[in-house]
DNA sequence: ATTAATCTTGCATTAACACGCAAAACAAAA
DNA sequence: TTTTGTTTTGCGTGTTAATGCAAGATTAAT
């Protein structure tokens, strides 16, 4: 016989790949009766990561998104790249400055760099992972937005969230979204994030993108607003010069280590 | 025999390995009675290596939450009196309703049960910590507030904070201070909370302060308010019973399990 | 409407548990 | 070595939690 949280984490991960599962199935899957298969949905029921239904269980929307799980695998591919644009970008930075970084993976490669270089700057986040990483300088006058949470990608969202970013005047911010094109301009899947990245740009002098090549003339979902609303890109060595080229013409500079 | 280093070591690495274990296995493995295999593992849980469940224990997994990595997770004094009193407070809350937690190890507690005993709440807090615990719960809304971030107590602050919990009506505030008596009510000495709390006690229907027993007729050097703003003290079954009466004398309520 | 499958509820059985106590093992002092 | 005190361990006690089974209720499908 099994552990409880063992099974549940079973049925879990047998429902991420399923979708949907019918008790009975399960009670032969992990050789347990099915009112016990019926109890341990219960349980994941109540914490919100399934939905009974007549016959079996389905995911709910919160622990089926598909998407964050295709953006964490993609960070660790692009990790280097991602690394080497957080370091030009902090060039642009100067001692002191109220700087703001919204979510994503990206975002945090420059805090991790900015906990290191510098000695005094003021920091306004929306993502507790980044809080952590800049929590360690006692000299950062950190700021967290509040907000609804989202336990998925540890960020922070909604009307109190945006409020909070419209009390200050920031100079730099580093943005990252999903996608970035001539054609739809910055682009993301991330709904709640979305409106985040907008507050930031209307709050902050110098509008700073960082993405890595990959993200290049690719387009997600949800619009965040048209290229020429920001001031800069700063990306990795490996982008084709003649997409340099090709933004420049239409007036969108990209800075990268050349 | 071998020494109860060595059994813990090996607890431990083969924990790593299969991720959980039964509690019968272990004595076998071992060639120890299920009693001593119990007692180690109460160890290990104490010092937060693996978590305790029916049936044998499981390996926490830390390095998967982003949070709780951060948490140097210090000696929490009275923890039992505490959790005593956590429990008690919990009856008072009704699902659905919308609680706020201040900041501090008593609140973490009563965090702690709210996550398995309840289906459905929003809870607004100014503390990572209990952030990181509600989030395990998705059907949880959970809301932080913004603000400057204290990075020893893993708090936020600030007029920011004070803000965002006014845009919300709150049913039940559980408090914890520093200390409380009846000449000088609640007070503390953590300067950024004191603003916090008096907030949610002006945003709040029921105030009630969960204090263990030891913090009675205690007090510290900032005034938070007098005993009378609040509606009821929640604490532990060591109160001694003259306390109670003098209180009650005072028209102050205080529930404790007896 | 009828049937078959599934669900809920309560109950009995079994395994796991906490607690107290005494024997055993160990360590320190005489 | 012996004595004394402390810690660790294993066992018996009553208690709690998990599981599977059964009976009646509910749902979905024909």
């Amino acid at each position: 016989m099994m552990l409880q949280e063992q099974r549940h984490q079973k049925i879990e991960s047998f429902l991420k790949q399923q979708k949907a599962v019918k008790a009975s199935e399960l009670a032969a899957l992990l050789d347990i009766s099915i009112d016990t298969v019926r109890r341990d949905l219960e349980v994941l029921e109540k914490n919100g990561i399934v939905k009974r239904v007549h016959g079996g269980a389905i995911l709910t929307q919160k622990s089926d998104n598909v998407l964050n799980r295709l953006f964490n695998e993609r960070e660790v591919k692009n990790l280097e790249k991602k690394q080497e644009a957080a370091s030009i970008a902090i060039e642009l930075i100067e001692e002191g400055q109220a700087i703001a970084l919204n979510g994503g993976t990206t975002t945090i490669e420059i805090a991790k760099v900015l906990v290191d270089k510098f000695k005094r700057l003021t920091i306004i986040t929306n993502d507790l992972r980044i809080l952590s990483i800049l929590g360690k300088n006692k000299n950062f006058n950190v700021i967290l937005t509040g907000g609804f949470f989202n336990p998925e990608e540890y960020t922070l969202y909604g009307k109190q969230c945006e409020e909070i970013l419209s009390n200050f005047n920031i100079d730099i911010a580093f943005l990252t979204v999903n996608g970035l094109s001539l054609e739809h301009g910055l682009t993301d899947f991330r709904m709640h994030e979305v409106g985040v990245i907008q507050t930031m740009i209307s709050r902050t002098r110098h509008k700073v993108v960082v993405a890595d090549s990959s993200k290049f003339e690719t387009s997600s979902y949800i619009n965040v607003c048209p290229l020429k609303d920001i001031d800069l890109i700063v990306t990795d060595s490996s982008l084709p010069s003649n997409t340099i080229e090709e933004y420049s013409k239409k007036n969108i500079r990209i800075l990268s280590p050349h």
